[in-house]
DNA sequence: TTCTGGCACTCGTGTGTTCAGAGTGCCAAG
DNA sequence: CTTGGCACTCTGAACACACGAGTGCCAGAA
């Protein structure tokens, strides 16, 4: 293991640990002075000088001029979230607040709505929540109904609250019998699955039916599959751009390629898609694949109703956040919101 | 009518006209110098210097500070807009652009978002688009199904291409001939109408039909009139956000407040909710009503699939904006938004 | 070996001054 | 009513300058 990466003590840390902390507070690079008199590192300022020489050869901080104090870097904050750091948990009343502002909400676009507005408002940033994906979620109930003697309205319904609708026109006249013994086997066989798993388990379907019916049986399952796969339904709910305006001193620069990237549904979807499926993901600065976001930090997670993720949600704020914080927040968010869509 | 406002004669008009032109332009206060060169008014800057004190006494320019040059004002815009532009029909390749553009959209959703990224490309500011609303739109049909014993699916569908759907509890067990007859009335009577037309149109139906049958029917009734006044449903979609950026030097004073308010739903609702129903409704800097936005305007139109306006749309822009540019593109984009939701 | 105090050096920021240019208002003459 | 002339005002850019924060390095102490 002895190797290109020096051994930094844990001094050296601390004082990282300190830069982060203090260069988040107060927004300006910060020197050795001021950094042994609000932390009790118990050393000199001189000492300190050495490790930030250490710390920025190794390339964790960052020196915008000669005679400035010190920034960190993406590497500083990376190592800072990974080893230095731990999620702050919500205080008592941050929870009873957040359990009580999601409580009241009425339908599924009234959690994502409240949820999205909530996140951006404990984190003071940009928040994103996907809609409960159809990938992700199960089949509660199907529902087949003649409309007309060659015309079905096919309902989905899923756990998570969503109703997809579709018309099809079959081939010939459809009896109500069929129909019946139809929505009789696909929900005996489909409910309580995963979307992505449905197709494979009512392939065998027209087999079961008789001749003269399976175009029918066909048409409709087909019918059925097309909306199980139609993915750009994936919504994104966006909240808080107006927190933008305190992203940092240099304005337009920074701020419009982020406004341009939060307008783009797919962006927003392929940054949550990149979210681990466990844990907390934080992609900070270049980390993160879209150039636009280059100056910014994304903390996401998945959230769901049972013990599997559904869908993400995160904030987008800059890379100089408060990442404890943040990270508290989103979990505590993601959890309730979980809660939430489990008791319903 | 001689009294408090003085007359104003065309070659101060004209003053007023070239500075609004030229401020729009260059986003510098106009001198009387430079008015002159670059527009050939056939008199001396001396002149004009004497007709903007005049203008300036009127209250239709302004001057940040001595020895610089104008700046219409708000009352100055609106004179410019009402007498002095005229709305610049768009080029008949931009006419063919938008056309194309709009055609492609598959459904109601997207008619929408393409309709909203149209105008913010073309307008350079940010667009706003309301679905086409309940209460405007018309029935194409009703749709009631046995879903069970005791329950109905009544599906609602409108002439606008949306669709609403709710489950209906009944008291007792639905024959399916009842249905059948209360399907074939309701639809008689409603097809074609307004929507806050058809509770009145519909209001003798129950005692139509046996005393059985009766509070049936009248459980179906009371959720279709429930469906038809749920207003909440009146959503809006938004685009053009990054072109905020664009909007004045003075960053993050004037930003901060219109980003607030473009992510209130309630606020962008009241706002074209002010839109005149017939012509395009102009409100310049502080004759908007809500505060955050008065350092823009708004220009915004009603758009319907008929000769009546269905919803409304528009754009956000600084005060300083082309106004005829930008009135001509939002006329033109909602002409053409009509005849597609037309022949849909 | 590691820490510390001292010291010289760098450089950004804030302040004050100057200067040119743009623009005005006013006045007297056309 | 228009015009040219003129004195005046004010902003913004350019420059000089001093201050102070912060650094790097070195020699001596622990």
């Amino acid at each position: 293991m002895a190797g290109e990466v020096r051994q930094l003590d844990d001094r050296k840390l601390a004082v990282l640990r300190a830069i982060v902390q203090d260069y988040v507070g107060t927004e300006e690079p910060v020197g050795s002075k001021a950094l042994v008199e609000r932390h009790n590192l118990g050393v000199s300022p001189a000492t300190v000088r050495n490790d930030m020489a250490a710390l920025e050869e190794e390339g964790y901080i960052h020196q915008p001029h000669t005679s400035a104090g010190r920034i960190p870097t993406d590497k500083g904050y990376r190592l800072f979230v990974d080893k230095l750091a731990e999620v702050k948990p919500m205080s008592a009343p941050e929870r009873r607040a957040i359990r009580h502002f999601l409580d009241g909400a009425v339908d599924l676009d009234d959690v994502v709505a409240r949820t999205v507005r909530l996140l951006a408002q404990l984190t003071r940033q940009v928040a994103v929540v996907q809609y409960p994906s159809l990938s992700r979620s199960t089949v509660r109930h199907i529902e087949l109904v003649a409309l007309a003697p060659a015309k079905v309205m096919l309902v989905l319904i899923m756990n998570t609250g969503r109703v997809e609708q579709r018309l099809v026109d079959c081939p010939g006249t459809v009896g109500e019998t069929v129909l019946a013994d139809l929505r009789g086997r696909i929900n005996a066989r489909a409910a309580g699955q995963r979307l992505p798993d449905v197709p494979g388990l009512l392939e065998e379907l027209p087999a079961q039916f008789e001749a003269a019916d399976r175009p029918t049986v066909s048409t409709v399952l087909a019918t059925l599959f097309e909306t199980l796969a139609e993915q750009r339904e994936e919504r994104i709910m966006l909240a808080g751009t107006a927190n933008l305006t305190r992203f940092g001193h240099d304005f337009p620069l920074t701020i419009q390629p982020v406004l341009e990237a939060l307008e783009e549904q797919v962006v927003l979807l392929r940054l949550l898609g990149e979210t681990a499926d466990a844990g907390m993901t934080v992609r900070i600065g270049r980390e993160n694949a879209y150039e636009g976001l280059n100056s910014t930090s994304v903390v996401s997670v998945g959230y769901g109703s049972g013990d599997e993720s559904v869908a993400k949600l995160g904030v987008i704020g800059p890379t100089r956040m408060d990442y404890p914080g943040t990270m508290g927040a989103v979990r505590a968010v993601a959890r309730y919101v979980g809660q939430i869509l489990a008791e319903s």
